[in-house]
DNA sequence: GCGGGGCATCAGGGTTGCGTCAAGGACGTC
DNA sequence: GACGTCCTTGACGCAACCCTGATGCCCCGC
């Protein structure tokens, strides 16, 4: 869940945002002044922070420089001024936009969403998905298989194959569905590619391939992968 | 030199930014209609877009998705309409920020420069920016690889191939994806350019170019490097 | 015991994809 | 206008992959 913490010194306000907010599924955190922001930011480490320039305690860019210092969560600015020099000197503070009251709540969400979405991990990080068994380990968004110390190369086909299994893990892939899935919709019934391409898998990934442990045949039902 | 590309179909508004641009050193490419637009932004690939979104052959909204579909450029919008929906679909869409005609100059350019600011790498640090391999060495934020001790010399075409790959270290990069990537959306099939250059990639980096260790072929699917 | 269906394994051939080289053309520089 | 660099494009040999058929095995029903 996407957590977001609203600063703000005007009850109604935060109040308004809160409700919204709590209403779209975000979780929430409120604070009335800079420093309770600061501490609140470094204990619960929001996803996008709404701060509202003018606190009690300290001056709003004085808060962006505090977050700032340690921080890139995106800062959705809110203010009273409509000065160009206030927004410039946020904006050039660190903070990634600068909304003016009176302001729309759609408005304020959808740019809260655009906030939020740009600083989602980027298509190349590092979110990759892991599988390992007794034998073997499969990295598919790397595509990569290691195997005793060393890299096993696989062709497309079997990368394919051995896709669809992992992704069902412990499950039963119908012969059907094998073939459409990686042959294409117009096969079905050829089940002698499943079985030449099974057994490269085995005897590229199995200890044993004559008795394999992993990629279990399920007579006239398909194939089933277990790690 | 950050480069941005201007999208307006009024002159008087894009001489006014290409302007005020140009004298704070950035590079401007500028674009009257949509189509132009994402032409542009595929052959130059700036670092980011400023957006009207009145354009005359194409709704701005639909230039922001054919945007989203292969980049995650910073589109700033410019637009004459206060309508809270214009905004909130621009920002869904893909947008980052929205300014509103009349706008200030300051203001604008302190939000460009928010949105460059933002999209720069990730603030990790410094670790990442030098990669090592056993038999050269890769500056990626200086455009600069070591090699026996000399600079070696990329073109800008081969830079583009490695800075993608280097990138996704250890990661499988599939053909279109590094096509799109380099060569922009309206590739894909062009296997044969990757070819061409990953040989000059080799040839100019690996120790024994006919027996790559760093730049590894995926037969049917693309390359990965390791290092 | 016998026959049949489904499966595993192997080996061959057609086809695709890759690496390499070289020539042509666009662009910028001097 | 000559030159050099870079990108594009085509052709060719070669290796790898995918498909296919043949063979033998195991399990099951008759």
């Amino acid at each position: 869940m996407t957590r977001v913490l609203v600063v703000d010194d005007e009850p109604q306000i935060t109040r308004a945002l809160v409700i919204n907010l709590k209403a779209r599924k975000y979780d929430v955190d409120a604070a009335s002044d800079g420093a309770t922001a600061l501490q609140l930011a470094a204990a619960r480490h929001p996803d996008v922070v709404v701060l509202d320039l003018g606190l009690p305690d300290m001056d709003g860019v004085e808060v962006i420089k505090g977050l700032r210092g340690w921080t890139r969560v995106p800062i959705l600015v809110l203010s009273a001024r409509h000065s160009s020099d206030e927004k410039v000197e946020a904006l050039d503070a660190g903070a990634d936009d600068y909304v003016t009251k009176p302001f729309g709540m759609d408005e304020l969400l959808a740019r809260l969403r655009a906030a939020v979405r740009r600083a989602e991990p980027t298509g190349g990080g590092e979110d990759d998905v892991i599988v390992e068994t007794a034998a073997f380990t499969v990295d598919l968004a790397a595509k990569k298989v290691h195997r005793d110390g060393r890299d096993v190369r696989l062709t497309p086909t079997e990368w394919h194959l051995l896709d669809v299994l992992v992704r069902n893990t412990g499950r039963l892939v119908g012969q059907r569905q094998l073939l459409q899935e990686v042959w294409g919709p117009s096969y079905g019934t050829e089940t002698n590619y499943l079985r030449v391409y099974m057994a490269q898998l085995r005897r590229k990934l199995e200890a044993d391939p004559s008795h394999p442990k992993h990629f279990i045949t399920e007579p006239g039902m398909g194939y089933r992968f277990e790690r």
